[in-house]
DNA sequence: TTGAAAGCGGTACCAC
DNA sequence: GTGGTACCGCTTTCAA
C-alpha cells in the first residue's frame, strides 16, 4: 500500500504539496497536482484513514445508538444518516439488544475517539451516566432525556395527541379508547395525560376500561380489533387512538375481516403519518420525524461544524383521512 | 484528555513502561504497574484509539455489510458479532438500503485500514468487483458468492430440503406445494431442484401450479393459506414447504383460522428452526445458522488471527413435530 | 506556490 | 524490569 510519504518522494514534491492536493487546497499550480493526481490513480492510493483521524484529532464518525431496528425509528435513523453523510460524517450504528454493556461500548467509543459523536435512538443507560460524557463530544437523543444538559429532538407527543383528540371530540366522538405503547414511556404518560385532560375538559369519563398498553406492531393492532369485537366492547366505543400507524393498519384492516364498517361503528387514529396510513387512508397526526432527525444531526454540529446549522421548528399537523 | 505521554511523565516512567502497562506485558514490577494505574486512574486515562490503530496497523474493527435487518438474518449477525467480540473485534454494521454507493463505502472502509475484515451478509455488488477488494483483507459472505477466491459460510438448502421432502415422502404425502422465497436466487433455485428430483425418484408430477413465489414473512404465508383455501387447491394439497419458518408460522395460524385441520388436512413443513417454529410445534429443518455466524468469523481469523480457528462441520437436521 | 519539520498518541525493537 | 527512540501516515504551522 501507498503511503503519502511514497507519493511525495515519486513526484518529486514534499508531503505538504501532496496533502494539500488531498484536501483540495486552492494553494497548489494546478499542473503540480495534476501530475500527483495521477501518480495516486497509477499506485492505486487511498489516505490511511487512522492516520488522518490522528493528525486531525477527529475521525468524521458518528456513533447511533439503537436497541433494536424497526420501522418505527427507520424514518429517524435514514434521515439523521443521510444528513450527517451530506456534512462528510459517517454514521456507525450500535444495536445494543438492550444490553447495556454494549450500549457502554459506544460511549467508550467516544472517549477513545473512535467516534466524533454520539446519537441516541434508544437507551437504557442512566442519562446522569450519559451525560458524564458529554465532555469526550457531542451527544443528542431522539427520545426525551431526563436531565438538564442533555438535548433531545422527538416531540412532546401531548400536544399531537390533543389534536387528535380535538378532531374526534369536534366530529362527536364521545367514547374513546386508547391504544398505548409502552406502558411505562413518557410518551404513554404525556398521551393519557392529554386524553383525560380533554375528557375534563368535556365533561366525559375518563374510559380506563378501554386502556391498551403494550401494542406497538400490526399483529398487535389486530389482537386489539378482535378484541373489541370478541367481548362486545365495540358497541359502546365510538373511536380509538393509536399507538402508531401500524397498529392503526392491522385495526383497520381486522375491521374489514370482521365486517366492522370504519368510521361508522368505529373510528380509527393513527399517529406519524407514516407510508401506511396513507396507503389505507387513515387519518392520522403527521409527526415530522424526518425533521427531527435531521435536528439531531444539527444539534450536534453545534459541537462538530464551525458553523452550527439552525434547528427547525417543528409541529404537529393533523392528517384527515378515510377512518374518521 | 490525559495521553500516554503525560502518564509517562507524571509517573516518572519512560513511555515504553507505561505501554507495557496497557498490554499487560508480563515484564513490569508489580509496584510500577500499580503507580502507573493509580496514576492512570486519577486522570480518567483512556488510549487513543486512532493512534493504536495506527501503530499497530489494525482497527480491531470488522464491518458487516447487510441491507437491511430483519428476523431472518438476525441469527447470523447475532452470532458473528458475539464470536467476534469474543477475540476482541468490534462489529460495526452497514445498512446499505441496498444502495451499492453506502456497500462500497464498506469495501471502501477496508482499504483506508478503518477495519480489519469484512462480513458480508448479502450484497447487490458485483462478486468479481468484490473480490478485488481481497488484496486489502479477509472477506467472507453468508449467502453463497460466485467467485472461485470468495468464501461463504452458508449451506446447499438442497441438502436441507431433501431432508423435509423425503421426510414427507416417507409419511405418505404425495402432493406437495412450495412456498419459495426470493425467485431469483440460488436457494430458491436449489429447492427447486431437489423438489424436482425428488417427485421425479417417486414418479409423482411436479406441480408448478402449487409453487408460490418471494414468500418471506408472516402475512406471506397467512396471504398463501388464504389463496389455498379460497381457491380450493387445498383439496388437492397434501403438504407445502415453506420459505423459511415464519411462513410457514403464518400459514399455520391461518389454517387455525379458517378452520383447517393441521396435519390432516395439509402438512406444513419451516425451515431453520428457529424459535417460532418450536413455540408452534411446526415440523421443521434445523439450519445451524449460529455456527454459520461463528464459521464467519473463523474463516476471517484465517487472515486476522496467528492461530486460524477450524471450523465447524455443519449438517441440516430433521425436527420432526406436530405438523406432518 | 512550495518545503521543512514538529506534532497527533501510541507501539516495538534494541540496549542496558 | 526499564528506557531510548525510530516509526505508523497524515496535518499543519512557519519560512522561504
Amino acid at each position: 500500500m501507498a503511503s503519502l510519504d511514497q507519493i511525495a518522494k515519486i513526484s518529486g514534491y514534499s508531503k505538504a504539496t501532496v496533502s494539500r492536493v488531498l484536501n483540495n487546497s486552492p494553494h497548489v499550480n494546478p499542473q503540480t497536482r495534476d501530475k500527483i493526481l495521477e501518480i495516486m490513480k497509477q499506485l492505486d492510493y487511498v489516505p490511511n484513514r487512522n492516520a488522518i483521524s490522528l493528525a486531525k484529532g477527529r475521525t468524521m464518525q458518528i456513533g447511533v445508538i439503537t436497541a433494536v431496528i424497526n420501522e418505527v425509528m427507520l424514518p429517524f435513523l435514514n434521515s439523521f444518516v443521510k444528513t450527517a453523510e451530506r456534512y462528510g460524517f459517517q454514521s456507525i450504528i450500535y444495536i445494543t439488544y438492550g444490553d447495556e454493556k454494549k450500549e457502554l461500548q459506544a460511549f467508550n467509543d467516544l472517549k477513545q475517539k473512535r467516534v466524533d459523536g454520539l446519537a441516541i435512538v434508544n437507551s437504557s443507560i442512566n442519562p446522569d451516566l450519559i451525560a458524564t460524557y458529554l465532555k469526550f463530544g457531542p451527544i443528542v437523543s431522539w427520545q426525551r432525556m431526563n436531565h438538564p444538559e442533555l438535548q433531545w429532538v422527538s416531540m412532546d407527543q401531548y400536544e399531537g395527541y390533543s389534536l387528535a383528540l380535538e378532531h374526534l371530540l369536534q366530529k362527536g366522538y364521545r367514547v374513546i379508547a386508547n391504544a398505548f405503547g409502552r406502558s411505562a414511556s413518557i410518551n404513554t404518560l404525556n398521551r393519557r395525560r392529554a386524553y383525560e385532560a380533554w375528557m375534563k375538559q368535556y365533561n366525559l369519563p375518563v374510559m380506563s376500561d378501554f386502556y391498551y398498553s403494550d401494542i406497538h406492531n400490526i399483529p398487535d393492532g389486530e389482537q386489539v380489533m378482535v378484541d373489541l369485537v370478541s367481548t362486545g366492547k365495540i358497541e359502546h366505543v365510538d373511536a380509538i387512538l393509536c399507538a402508531n400507524d401500524y397498529v392503526a393498519a392491522g385495526m383497520f384492516t381486522q375491521a374489514h375481516r370482521e365486517g366492522i364498517s370504519i368510521p361508522n361503528e368505529i373510528a380509527i387514529v393513527g399517529f406519524d403519518n407514516t407510508a401506511i396510513s396513507k396507503t389505507l387512508g387513515i387519518t392520522t397526526i403527521d409527526n415530522p420525524v424526518k425533521l427531527q432527525g435531521e435536528n439531531a444531526f444539527f444539534i450536534l454540529s453545534q459541537r462538530l461544524l464551525k458553523e452550527p446549522i439552525p434547528l427547525h421548528k417543528l409541529s404537529y399537523k393533523l392528517v384527515e383521512r378515510e377512518t374518521t
